[in-house]
DNA sequence: CTTTGTGCAAACGATTTGCAGGATG
DNA sequence: CATCCTGCAAATCGTTTGCACAAAG
């Protein structure tokens, strides 16, 4: 668990405003490994009273991704995750229950995916390559 | 391009019925590449006349995917993307333009990815695992 | 004191639902 | 002719926006 002073320091670093609310935000992202969504994040926040608005936990997610600090996870219809884990790794989703789990690379490569089977039942797979194509390289 | 009569075919083989509406929403995936959202495939089939109400295409989308003739392609936000490949396959996207492209299984295999990285610079890439985990492996 | 964030309520866009009438097997 | 599908409109759900006030640096 990270000290509050650290985060602090994190979100300065980033140029990123220290509100309560925004500190609440990714304090918790860092303390969850579910990957939340937004609605998810808010009402574990406000677990008692009411801490931090609907709109201003959408921003904060929303202004913590643009600086690289949480990652978007997108897995199911119509919602949005997120991760606050934003090393490069994948992702196993229960068919059954929905349950999404950090997978990392290096258990994904070669020797080490018998790690993996022995967690999981892998049925499937798919990797999603981003970049850009062959008309936008110019950029 | 599938023959009409080929595509009933397969559409009765899956137990539904088959209507104009579902025939030309399943028709119009198998010819187009791109993989579109509901409401493109829509406005395709209704770029005349209306042809094809709204919900009937969600629904035709949804029986199409039940059956397993349709695959859901979920890369971007708030959209669900569709796809008549449903040959076990990757897919890249464009950050730039959003395009989407598949990849073939063998080509992210071995030596084929050269084939790959002449075609697109890939930045990124995660892999999804689906199927069941511990606590779900008894079903 | 300037800039940025918050919170409310209203707006939005994609998808779903209820239901009556219509087509399919 | 029983069942399933269609189409309309209204409802829903996650997310975004406009704006006045408040807090951060």
């Amino acid at each position: 668990m990270r000290q509050q002073d650290e985060i602090i320091q994190i979100l300065k670093e980033k140029g990123l405003r220290v509100t309560p609310q925004r500190f609440a935000v990714y304090a918790n992202l860092l303390n969850r490994f579910d990957h939340p969504t937004a609605e998810e994040v808010l009402s574990d926040l406000n677990q008692d009273a009411p801490k931090s608005s609907q709109s201003t936990v959408y921003s904060s997610l929303q202004a913590l991704c643009e600086v690289g600090l949480v990652r978007e996870v997108l897995l199911e219809e119509g919602v949005c995750r997120y991760d606050a884990n934003v090393a490069p790794h994948h992702h196993f989703r229960c068919r059954c229950c929905g349950a999404i789990q950090d997978i990392a690379w290096e258990d994904l490569e070669g020797i080490k995916l018998d790690k993996v089977r022995s967690q999981f039942r892998v049925e499937s797979y798919e990797v999603t390559l981003h970049g850009s194509c062959e008309n936008c390289q110019s950029d």
